[in-house]
DNA sequence: AAAAAAGGAAGCCTA
DNA sequence: TTCCTTTTTT
């Protein structure tokens, strides 16, 4: 048993205690991954099939390493028949096996959140509400949460309490458009990611017979991030786990980040309310960082009331201290850290590769992207728009999707007049209030048209080329019985004229979409093969679509990558690691968000986030902010981020001298370092940051303006053409912050007013008007 | 009636 | 900036 060598007491431990429920609390760098390969290994060594081990990963990338690694352990063929990837691909594996339960075909569509944002927009317009008021995005958002929860439009239905929640959130339709959304959903056979979840809920709960074969299934279970599970993946572990309970979770409170996507940070810790027995190891020592990394972002995370006591330490060299930087505009902190790389690089050799710039929103990444290139350092963006969700992508996706599943009726839309065939609006209205009214799907109707043609009043034109095009995919589907899913794609892609229509666009954008088809068209190819090696592979067009509909990670950083920096959010950077983090952006509103600063469970999120950001980093770490930032459109003043002050200076160093200490403020409470004299300064500020911003930045300058007090304002209603008044002394009621009362407004330009707002149960909040949509009451 | 072109508004928190 | 709506052209 080579493999136990070389573990720590506590990672023996973790590895060896097989049996029973255990909770794993992994630090940030202490080995975990290691330590669930070993254990699965051990496992699989130990005589347990590894047919009965599942276990439940972050992403895919991380299943795909891991099996990588078991596999050189206990041999190829013992990994191979392991259970082992995302909840969200595991389950739509499941679902689909035992899809006739459900009442769903099990060629079912998977939905990203584009595709279920268009079928929600479809559901608004058709029920005839105002979407102005139902922002689909929001309404989507609300959904994913009830589904989340468990709840079903049935449960919401009989749930006076939400009803009225979404009342007073004057969002009193709702229940309606929840009900139509997860209609329509099922009527084009297909489901989103929550439901992915959900229904496997269902699954289990309605039949327990299909319970029982799974419980007997998995009677190893190992559940890795436990921390970012939300209600729904904890409810199906449970009840997996329940017969034989030999369940294993690892994850750390102190790392959980996800809960605006619904993760719930009392499922580890409550673990041990579950599981009376369970046995809980912490791994405590931290192998990527220097101490004062580590030091210092434990002083900054023991803030946080919500989590286990633990005590991470670090064995490495003390390292250097973290240094700050003070900027003056975004520009200039991207000048700084761009230097900063260049200089390391030079100096200490190090490979850009070393280097990742981390901030709290993507926003804020093109200032590093000018900075780096104008010093010609290579870089790599992370996160944005992934390669599946660009349009050309999507759209010769959407006729792959179709020909799988021909009631997909949203990629049916999508596709039926692109490129142009004279299929305009009007014809495909009447095509779809037309099925809607026969119940039938689009494709249906299609099918038969001759039959329904006359009833819906089309000219001989418009049925020429609606049965042109649908013979062209009936066409394509025959393809699919003998021909490989490539040869499928190309002709696909070469007969409905797709790629004619991309090619004669010959301005850069236009070659680079087609690079973008042809590069899709490589990785079926690359898929193909890849499953053509495996005993156990499909190469079939619907594995192909199911792997890319749950490979939200494809583009995440692979270790080893080329020689380039790496630029991402904090959110994306979490499980990786660099011997250089730059921590960027550090300024009350921007991290921790403005969204954030409400409740204390956010706040504490965000300190995590902040934890997870400095704990990347194995060598040096830097923290740099700027004092102003061009945001919204607007330069706009910040103040350092409350998380700086949090760190004791024991571990900092400041690169600018003369502010040493400045910011330091004991309240929690952002401090402004220029308060002594308000006006004066500001003033001056602007000055100095718009000949930076017009120098460096390029960026248009907004109107000078004084930065006096103002006793009213107009407010803009960013939904509406209505102004309203807002004044001190004003009662308003917000979103989220509930009833209070302006205190003090700030500010003359319309777009840009500031106000303090005292509410109720929230405290004081500085809120930026133009967004707050403060009603007056 | 459909397609192309132009104009205008909102957008930003995080996968 | 990107997306959506409106206008103009065929």
């Amino acid at each position: 048993m080579d493999y136990l060598k070389g573990l720590n007491e506590s990672q023996y431990e973790a590895v060896t205690t097989l049996q029973g429920p255990l909770m794993v609390l992994a630090g940030a760098g202490s080995g975990k991954t290691r330590v669930l390969t070993m254990r699965i290994a051990h496992l699989i060594t130990n005589g347990i099939d590894p047919f009965n081990i599942l276990s439940l990963t972050f992403t895919n990338k991380a299943a795909k390493e891991m099996k990588e690694r078991i596999a050189k352990v206990v041999g190829p063929s013992n990994a191979k028949s392991l259970w082992m990837g995302t909840f969200h691909s595991v389950f739509a594996r499941i679902l689909r096996s035992e899809a006739h339960y459900l009442g769903y075909p099990s060629n079912f569509t998977i939905y990203d959140q584009q595709d279920a944002l268009n079928v929600l927009k479809k559901s608004i317009k058709d029920l005839n509400i105002d979407g102005d008021l139902y922002k689909p995005k929001k309404v989507l958002s609300r959904i994913s949460n009830y589904k989340n929860n468990l709840i079903t439009v049935r449960a919401y239905e009989n749930n006076p309490e939400l009803i009225e929640a979404d009342e007073k959130a004057n969002m009193k339709f709702m229940g309606k458009i929840y009900k139509k959304y997860v209609e329509e959903c099922f009527k084009n056979g297909s489901m989103d990611f929550d439901d992915l979840l959900l229904k496997t809920n269902e699954l289990l709960t309605r039949f327990p017979e299909v319970l029982a074969k799974y419980q007997d299934r998995f009677r190893y279970i190992l559940v890795d991030e436990y921390q970012d599970t939300n209600h729904s993946q904890y409810l199906i572990v449970k009840a997996l786990a329940s017969k034989f309970e030999n369940i294993c979770v690892v994850g750390d409170d102190a790392q959980s980040i996800y809960s605006f996507r619904g993760a719930n940070i009392y499922n580890i810790l409550n673990f041990k309310k579950d599981y009376p027995e369970a046995v809980t190891v912490s791994l405590e020592q931290n192998y990527r960082s220097t101490q004062n990394i580590v030091n210092a972002a434990n002083v900054v995370i023991a803030k946080n009331l919500q989590q286990f006591k633990k005590n991470v330490f670090s064995e490495n060299e003390v390292g250097e201290k973290i240094k700050v930087y003070r900027s003056l505009s975004d520009a200039d902190e991207a000048n700084f850290v761009a230097g900063n790389i260049w200089e390391l690089h030079n100096r200490e050799q190090r490979k850009f590769n070393n280097f990742a710039i981390l901030y709290r929103t993507n926003s804020q990444t093109r200032a590093f992207e000018d900075a780096l290139r104008r010093k010609n350092i290579p870089y790599k963006v992370y996160g944005g728009l992934s390669f599946y969700q660009r349009k050309e992508v999507k759209d010769l996706l959407g006729y792959l999707r179709l020909l799988v599943n021909e009631n997909d009726s949203e990629a049916l839309m999508r596709i039926i007049n692109f490129p142009t065939r004279g299929i305009g609006e009007t014809t495909q209205n009447k095509l779809i209030v037309f099925a809607d009214s026969q119940n039938l799907s689009v494709a249906k109707v299609l099918d038969n048209l001759p039959i329904y043609a006359p009833h819906l009043g089309f000219n001989n034109g418009v049925i020429t080329k609606l049965s042109d095009f649908w013979s062209m995919i009936k066409a394509f589907q025959v393809l699919l019985k003998t021909e490989t899913a490539y040869n499928v794609a190309m002709e696909v892609a070469k007969r409905s004229g797709l790629i004619k229509f991309l090619k004669d666009d010959q301005t850069p954008e236009g070659i680079s979409r087609v690079e973008n088809v042809q590069e899709l068209m490589n990785s079926m190819q690359g898929f193909i093969e890849e499953q053509i090696q495996l005993e156990d592979g499909d190469p079939s067009l619907p594995n192909f679509l199911e792997n890319i509909a749950l490979s939200a990670d494809t583009q995440d950083k692979k270790n080893g990558d080329e020689d380039m920096v790496s630029l991402m959010t904090i959110h994306l950077s979490k499980g990786l690691e660099f011997p250089v983090v730059h921590l960027v952006g550090l300024e009350e509103n921007l991290f921790p968000s403005f969204m954030s600063s409400a409740t204390r469970e956010d706040l504490e999120e965000e300190r995590r986030l902040f934890y997870v950001a400095l704990t990347r980093a194995e060598k040096q770490a830097f923290f740099s902010y700027a004092v102003s930032r061009f945001q919204w459109g607007k330069i706009t003043d910040a103040e350092p981020s409350r998380f700086l002050s949090e760190v004791d200076e024991e571990y900092i160093e400041f690169l600018n001298p003369a502010m040493e200490g400045r910011f330091i403020n004991k309240t929690g409470i952002s401090s402004n370092i220029f308060d002594e004299h308000p006006s004066e300064m500001r003033s001056f500020k602007k000055v100095e940051k718009k000949t930076i911003s017009k120098s460096e930045n390029d960026k248009p300058i907004a109107e000078p303006r004084k930065l006096k007090p103002v006793a009213s304002a107009k407010i803009i209603n960013p939904s509406g053409a209505s102004s309203q008044d807002i004044e001190v002394g004003d009662k308003v009621r917000h979103d989220r912050f509930g009833i209070g009362e302006v205190a003090f407004l700030d500010g003359t330009d319309p777009q840009n007013i500031k106000a303090k707002v005292v509410f109720l149960h929230e405290g004081e909040k500085n809120l930026i008007l133009k967004y707050a949509k403060l009603t007056k009451i």
